[in-house]
DNA sequence: CCGAAGTTCGACCTGAGAGTCAAGACTTGT
DNA sequence: ACAAGTCTTGACTCTCAGGTCGAACTTCGG
């Protein structure tokens, strides 16, 4: 019985993994049962012995995606603990960068669900980018308090941040392997100059 | 007869206006002409008379709203003509952020346009940003060749900042009207640190 | 005031896709 | 091997929204 729920579990995480796929590319109205049903050589009558209804399977590709994410970055923070003030920024924004391209491209299609969603989803997604946000802002507040750093808004800078970085799959798919590369590099050290120390202007 | 063509402009204006509206706020997939005809306070068979179907309408849609916003950006360019460098680029940002937030709520989720969706329709789309993003990137390479300012990599900074500034109504959203003016202030000020001459790390 | 052109309406058709279910196939423990 | 439980299927219904169309209504030039 043990051995029936593993099975399970991973057919469920399949399952959720192969729609947040299509729901990311897609959307969510322009996502058909049938076709994650398809990717997974199985029929759409048989996702429905798993989940509830479309809302439930967006819904757990979206709390899935997340916290999977966030656990990531969290680990790649710890790994990161070590590097000086300066460089660790930059490193923690780069391979963030590169995580999303090469893994979640389809985040940001799946996060950004219209505002007609019931809003206990969307307070949950609030939720989930908060604690995906708390990494960086440990960072900047750290730097900042350390003297490394200085920004005019810890929350704007914050903002830019999670922006450009969620729309950089975007950005990048269209490039080659190694201009793709060239191109994370890039967008880390423009992010990183967002916490660093302003001269001249205002 | 001229009488005749203003006023089916002026209609059709009317129901470009509406159409971006209700696209950005729900999506392509989501948006129903009944919900556009409804706004419009006429039934959705005459929303056929002016527009072969929902693709087109969106097309018009992108079309209208992505021409007009480039061209109030150059006419904003102009204006600021004499304002010396360095907060020259910031006033840009901050008018630009101002005008999205303000007036452009629903471009973000109308120009994300799945990947499914006609190539040519596609390619528009990035042209229309190409003219879009040249105001910023004629000013960054401006103030670099002037010594003013100082950049990793001009495509970088630009993708940066178009995608925070694309993403700020979003954010802003939930905030009351007057931290929604310093949270623009902010984010035009820590934009404006892109450009700006880099100090440390590498 | 009339006829023609321009415009709107609302009933209708159609296809796509969400959701249901009874029957069968496969797995597993004994 | 067999029975109980687990999973899959494919055919079915139902709703919703895109699109069509002819009739009716409005506007305009003469």
């Amino acid at each position: 019985m043990n051995r029936v729920q593993r099975k399970r579990d991973e057919r469920v995480r399949r399952i959720v993994a192969v729609a947040a796929e299509v729901f990311g590319e897609r959307g969510y109205e322009a996502t058909s049962l049938e076709e994650v049903a398809e990717r997974l050589d199985v029929t759409k009558g048989s996702l429905y012995y798993y989940f509830a209804g479309k809302d439930e399977l967006a819904t757990a590709a979206i709390e899935t995606l997340g916290t999977d994410w966030t656990e990531r970055l969290e680990a790649l923070a710890r790994t990161l603990a070590d590097v000086p003030r300066p460089e660790r920024l930059r490193a923690l924004l780069r391979e963030h960068i590169a995580i999303a391209v090469h893994e979640y491209p389809a985040a940001l299609r799946l996060f950004l669900v219209p505002d007609s969603w019931p809003t206990a989803l969307r307070d949950r997604i609030r939720e989930l980018r908060r604690r995906h946000d708390l990494v960086f802002r440990r960072e900047i507040t750290a730097g900042v308090a350390a003297g490394d750093f200085a920004v005019v808004s810890v929350d704007a800078t914050l903002q830019a941040m999670h922006a450009t970085m969620s729309q950089a799959p975007l950005w990048c798919s269209h490039l080659a392997a190694e201009a793709q590369e060239r191109a994370i590099d890039d967008l880390a050290a423009v992010l990183c100059k967002l916490a660093g120390e302003q001269k001249g202007s205002l």
